[in-house]
DNA sequence: CCACTATGATTGATCGGCGA
DNA sequence: CTCGCCGATCAATCATAGTG
């Protein structure tokens, strides 16, 4: 395993070190969801879209018809509930993941962990 | 944009914070690799057998640390600091006993 | 009791690596 | 070389817990 690079004890009790690492540099380029060529609209590329109640519940439900997508019924879905192909194909992405993720810690036994008032 | 914001009533968003052990450990191992606070999947595991959490609550919890620690460094000087010396003193321990160990330990 | 902050969880979207 | 997927992460936000 490799651990700490620096470290090399410091006859200081608390080095005061208010260095910036890379990783706190690190910025996300903006979502481009928005299509920038659309004349000059105030089309902020760079917004989280909120799907709404009817888009999620449409994803879902082909969901548990099928976990993955093919590209006709990418398309086919995408212009049905007004997204971006890429849109669907990153939603079914995080979809199965956290699918995924649900069935691995979902299997938990509640073994008392904790008392219940 | 106004009353879409039901998110069918997250029942399973019944937050609960974790305990302060716990907190110190995570604490802990942040502040001890500030450098590349992204634990293994293995040192995750580790983390959350002993802070009694799931290793999905490990990762949330780095996650909205590294985040909110950048968003604000100065805000969390004073816990980097205090977590340094803890660290520090750890770190003397071992080190003390690895000494006496040696003496005792070398003919 | 209420305003404000701290914090765990959720999630649309990005980053880097792989394989077809 | 382009494209979808995976795994991890980011970043913004939600909703609640804690503090004053």
């Amino acid at each position: 395993l490799s651990e700490d690079k620096e470290s090399s004890c410091s006859s200081e009790p608390s080095n005061l070190t208010p260095r910036t690492f890379d990783w706190m540099k690190v910025k996300r380029n903006p979502p481009k969801t928005a299509k920038v060529s659309e004349l000059g609209l105030g089309a902020p590329g760079g917004l989280r879209t909120n799907f709404t109640t009817r888009q999620l519940t449409e994803l879902e439900k082909e969901f548990h018809f099928n976990k993955y997508l093919s590209r006709a019924r990418r398309v086919e879905i995408a212009a049905t509930l007004e997204l971006n192909e890429t849109q669907v194909k990153i939603w079914f992405q995080n979809r199965r993941m956290k699918q995924k993720k649900r069935e691995r810690e979902g299997g938990r036994v509640p073994t008392a962990p904790l008392g219940c008032p | 944009v106004m009353i879409l914001r039901s998110r069918f009533l997250d029942a399973r968003r019944k937050r609960r914070n974790f305990s302060k052990q716990a907190t110190e450990i995570l604490n802990e191992y942040f502040y001890s690799h500030l450098s590349n606070p992204y634990p293994s999947e293995e040192a995750k595991e580790e983390l959350a057998k002993k802070c009694s959490i799931t290793v999905s609550q490990v990762s949330n919890w780095f996650g909205n640390k590294r985040i909110r620690y950048k968003k604000n460094i100065g805000k969390f000087q004073e816990e980097a600091n205090l977590y340094a010396a803890k660290t520090a003193v750890t770190a003397a321990h071992a080190v003390a006993a690895a000494v006496q160990n040696n003496q005792t330990n070398s003919p």
